[in-house]
DNA sequence: CGGGGGCGTGAGAACGCTCTCACGGCCGTG
DNA sequence: CACGGCCGTGAGAGCGTTCTCACGCCCCCG
């Protein structure tokens, strides 16, 4: 009704500059800003962009600057549950923020198996984008060779698996692991159990690493019915508990990987009638919001996701820039959070 | 190591023509699978491209061809927790699997507040995308507005407050409220609660008047101490049971307007002593996997979202290609899903 | 044996922008 | 008063595609 126009005729760069009476060359400078532009044609050239509408054609400037002014977050997941981890959309959300001030665009990539990582290549190859942030990366993920190989800039969040060259953010799991257990050490417990992350990706082994470092610091053995894998989600803690209850019900603690599956663990442990702490003390790991509502809630392993969002745009907005010719990473500290749970 | 050329100079559709032996043109039609070409020309362009590793140039495509072939997901949500309703992740993997078939791109944009929406309907109007699905629209949300002003195709997943002139795919959430509580009322109970969606949502809204109307069907009277709002998450859901059994401690049954809810209206029941269903019967929305998963297990009511997710893409796919100049919409059928809880 | 109709091909314009370069006009300095 | 320098501006060349035309060629039919 209120569209006279039945095609909106997007106006062009040219179009604005024949209203406001000048070039092409000074509207394009009005439009990035530049500062060679006079006050009486810059204002000529704001009215006339105000009165057409006109927006630039991305495509066109993209086609000459070579830059999209995108970045790409590429989730790689298989497992659909675990795209609601609430550690993901704290990065997306921290991302998102970040990026919020800069006039970069920020796109969110799922990729649940080959054909979809292939597409993900394809796309960043044909420079949708201007570099990637690759979160959950598998042990044997193609992802990061098919990126590295289409030369965008990218920068994972937590660490390879090799010791390739690639830009990483991440936090100390294996020593915030360690600082978890050797607290359940410390409040007198022995015969601690662990409920692991999945074991193909490097938060998994790397805090099952500091899990059993920190019993071999005390003098304790690892023993494998102590040790059960999880998936990160709820459910997953909840099926490692009582399967590691089965194994050995003497068991008095237990290092959960992360904090969903803590709750999990949580609920498992209230089924088979073990109090928390009392009976069973349970560390979780993320600092999650559910561990502060859990019952009890839950003494965990701080990440510092208010530093590692930021770092994590800002390692990648510098190679995108191109200064710095050495890719840079950064391992952030983990805290202990102590709360009811152990 | 590998990389012999230091950057790698990207081959263009010249560079494979005289590799080739034959014009720009005729590359162009090999790339884009035109028939009109000979086979012996194809066979030599098709050798070239492999050579150089060629890749079209996607901007400069794009500018010519005025299409982007991606679409985008857009997840308008304040509340980061909603993030990871599992009905979101359907629809993502939904829509995501749904595209993998075809050469499009999906891109998932998330704006948390006015700012983000704004920065979203900038990015449509640039010409980034070539359609866009909208989610999670609240009552006062500028960005149909922004969206349907930037002349982007659209397809909202949900219909709209007002009775505008747009594409929506939705679930027959009315209807199906109604078969929950017709249920809940077949069993015997006659106190009957109701956890709401936000009532900024039109999910929340057109659930609590299915609710109502089942009520007013069978002659009861609704009573607003009977009606809690909840915002979708397991947290909320929680709060609004504790709640309603403040003020009507006699309850004997509630319809909660989602699964995450009801998972977190189960544990605070639990938590008051009351059994499920034999105290107080619960009937959910959306048969998420949780539902299979909770103690009791969930009746809930299911939304088809295989049905969904294909037809959200195939309306947005069908006005991107411009066939059928009226928009389209469809409401799909829900249907009782019985377990223990009801 | 001549003419019409494909079919495969190439030349070149167009898409909308940025950016280099050159050119006047004004100021300040010697 | 003359000259160098800077500042604001415009002309024009690209960026890498697609797409419209026009042009030969060969084949088939009369």
């Amino acid at each position: 009704m209120t569209d006279t126009t039945p095609r909106a005729a997007v106006p062009t760069l040219d179009e604005v500059a024949v209203l406001a009476g000048v070039s092409r060359a000074t509207v394009s400078r009005v439009v990035n800003d530049s500062p060679r532009v006079s006050p009486e044609a810059r204002e000529a050239v704001r009215s006339a962009i105000a009165e057409l509408r006109y927006v630039p054609n991305r495509m066109a400037r993209s086609l000459v600057t070579r830059r999209t002014d995108t970045i790409a977050l590429v989730l790689n997941e298989p497992n659909t549950q675990v795209f609601s981890d609430p550690f993901f959309a704290s990065i997306v959300r921290g991302v998102s923020a970040t990026l919020a001030d800069t006039d970069l665009n920020l796109v969110l990539l799922t990729a649940q198996d080959e054909r979809e990582q292939q597409k993900i290549g394809r796309y960043a190859r044909l420079g949708h984008v201007d570099g990637v942030i690759l979160m959950s990366v598998h042990s044997d993920d193609p992802l990061p060779d098919i990126l590295a190989e289409a030369g965008v800039p990218l920068v994972m969040c937590g660490r390879p698996f090799d010791d390739r060259a690639v830009a990483f953010v991440d936090a100390d799991n294996r020593g915030g692991a360690e600082v978890a257990t050797a607290h359940l050490i410390a409040t007198g417990h022995r015969r601690i159990a662990t409920i692991t992350g999945p074991l193909d990706m490097i938060a998994g082994v790397d805090r099952l690493a500091g899990h059993r470092a920190a019993l071999a610091a005390a003098g304790l053995r690892t023993f494998p019915e102590l040790e059960a894998e999880g998936d990160f989600t709820e459910a997953g803690g909840a099926r490692a508990m009582e399967s590691l209850l089965g194994r050995d019900p003497e068991l008095d603690a237990v290092f959960v990987a992360s904090d969903p599956m803590a709750v999990g663990a949580l609920s498992a442990l209230r089924r088979a009638g073990r109090r928390v702490p009392d009976d069973v003390a349970v560390v979780g790991f993320d600092d999650a919001a559910v561990a502060t509502r859990c019952d009890p809630p839950l003494t965990t392993i701080a990440q510092p996701l208010a530093d590692m969002t930021p770092l994590l745009t800002e390692l990648l907005l510098r190679q995108i820039e191109g200064v710095g010719e050495a890719v840079e990473s950064r391992v952030c500290r983990t805290s202990l959070v102590r709360r009811a749970s152990a």
